[in-house]
DNA sequence: GGTGAAACGTAGGCCGT
DNA sequence: ACGGCCTACGTTTCACC
């Protein structure tokens, strides 16, 4: 990975549907060269693949928070049974697995905070094994560049 | 915004360049209806923009650490000037300004936790105002729709 | 919302360096 | 191993029904 493959990384998280012709104009290439370089980084992996930015307001998600979960059970199925739960909940977008005071930091994305409510109440309240929820309400992003 | 449009962005989130053929196959419309209504979704800001992902590890950041910041002033030059070394600081991916028991809640990701210490103590450790800094270092993340 | 046609982009073979 | 050129094929896009 030299220059260019970080140049090309770039405008495709500028804009990932560019045109492989804008593409190679813009990094000083031939269409079929920036096309190859383009193609191994897909084939090694880097590139992941590419998906579609919506306005979180447009969608019904204006409203984000991010929730510590402790729970009272360490053992494996119990940390299971949370995650199931996590993974079907769809205000749930993010649960990670960390290393501190607690075992779970969410991020949970709703239309406001009357439907955040309901699901602190309803999806992680009736949830076994979970022994303290706090909730950390996001004012603003003053930078996010993995929503941009 | 009715149920084709859902289904497009639901595809549009599985694969951000899927050509506008295979699109309207997926959706079952013809292709000059998916792309007005591709359109109109973009015109109207429900669809943001386009972008590439790419695999953290093969970009040198593996290592993925949530941080809650404090700060000792609350003033409104004290919030600008440390949003603004957040803002220029690489490894920095996101930073939120949340109501609750501190000011910042950050992503930071680095290659490892070697490189992070270096970030925790030469940017974070040498901020004025910065007042308590509490670490969770990611174990696992079993879900992320924002990365994915 | 569908059809058709022109403009445009993709993708792969080939050759030079 | 990498870049540029050429070309057949597929896709985008828009006026029109």
């Amino acid at each position: 990975m030299d220059a260019i493959d970080q140049k090309i990384l770039r405008e495709l998280r500028r804009d990932g549907r560019i045109s492989n012709v804008a593409l190679a104009e813009r990094v000083s290439l031939s269409p079929s060269a920036c096309l190859r370089r383009v193609q191994e980084l897909e084939r090694t992996g880097v590139i992941r693949g590419y998906r579609v930015v919506t306005s979180p307001e447009q969608m019904g998600r204006g409203f984000a928070a991010y929730v510590m979960v402790g729970l009272s059970s360490h053992t494996k199925s119990a940390q299971e049974g949370f995650e199931r739960a996590m993974s079907v909940a769809p205000e749930v977008v993010e649960c990670h697995n960390v290393a501190g005071a607690f075992e779970y930091l969410l991020r949970v994305e709703s239309a406001d905070l009357s439907e955040y409510k309901r699901f602190h109440t309803e999806v992680l309240g009736t949830q076994s094994h979970v022994h303290a929820i706090t909730s950390y309400i996001v004012m603003g992003s003053p930078k996010d560049e993995r929503a941009t």
